[in-house]
DNA sequence: GGTTATATGATATATTATAACTTATAAAAA
DNA sequence: TTTTTATAAGTTATAATATATCATATAACC
């Protein structure tokens, strides 16, 4: 393995194991919160709701997986209310969209600007957003070498968390 | 504008205005024949079909764009044909899924294998492939950091061509 | 030729996402 | 404080993307 260095960080790490989850949503929706009031943007109770029910997978979700959750309290909620809520806090880099699961996820760091990078284990399914400057520069770098403006960047790797690779090789 | 260096490769540039389409897909098909006889992989004739229309857009194209233009000498196609013949050539390197748009390109080179790296004119909507090394690289490095084995990376860069970034600076 | 594996045909359905119109609520203007 | 305007949410319908399953055909192997 190799070594981290000062500029990077892990923004939700692998194996939440035994971190106070319920903490770490209100955390998370505190900060939306605040977030939204900076910027003026109306954080509703639909779209609280709906952010807490992404947090509290403490992984990607599905829309419609969603969907079913808010009906536990919104019997009456259909597919755009959902996607409503998303596209809003993805529009606001509150959510990132993972493209190669359909799926979304909370963001760690809301009020740094950056696109999503995320490692996904094919075994057991967990991701961690990354938010590697290293990897940003590299990708800003190419494109301007190609008079390519970038707006927006994904990094989507699929592999084998130490967790699950670990295991194989002890098992 | 940065500058390039040796081992930066575009694979499928912007703008193929004035090139040879015709050469360019007998090219890519050759090629794919020789890469699947050297693999022992079954070049069908639909497979070489599928393939055809996927260069001929020389763009990322839709499942079921491909469909309706395999319709034209297949009327009987149906989407598991064309989602088959996609998955084979994606599972050996021949064809990229572009996550971000649910769409479907030739790649440049599959013979090394790698990674699809994308840079996405929200504008013209035309796509270059990239095989940069310094880009795959840095994520290599942040993963192992982690313990993170990744054994598939997608990189997706959404902004705007020289030419449509051109076009308004130029008025 | 008979057996096995692979590929394709065909039908049905699952999953993901959006269009379009209506009603409610909040913010701004008069 | 009414009126107006903008924003958000409810509601119905449908579009777009992808897969499961079973039947049939073709190719590879023995
Ligand atoms: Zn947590
Ligand atoms: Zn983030
Ligand atoms: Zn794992
Ligand atoms: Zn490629």
């Amino acid at each position: 393995m190799g070594r981290l260095k000062k500029d990077d960080k892990v923004i939700v790490p692998f194996q939440p194991d035994r971190h106070d989850h319920g903490q770490c949503i209100s955390e998370a929706i505190a900060a939306a919160e605040t977030y939204c009031k900076k910027n003026g943007l109306s954080f509703t109770p639909l779209r609280r709701q709906v952010l807490e029910l992404v947090w509290s997978s403490h992984g990607p979700i599905g829309a419609y997986e969603l969907l079913d959750k808010l009906r536990v309290s919104r019997g009456n909620a259909e597919p755009p209310t959902v996607y409503r809520a998303l596209d809003f806090f993805i529009e606001h880099g509150l959510i990132h969209r993972i493209e190669s699961l359909n799926a979304y996820v909370g963001c760690g760091d809301p009020a740094r600007r950056h696109g999503g990078q995320f490692l996904i284990c094919r075994d057991c399914k967990s991701v961690a957003e990354l938010d590697d400057i290293a990897i940003a520069r590299a990708v800003i770098r190419r494109a301007d070498a190609l008079g390519f403006e970038a707006e927006q960047q994904t990094v989507e790797v699929v592999g084998r968390c130490s967790a699950c690779s670990g295991e194989i090789k002890n098992g």
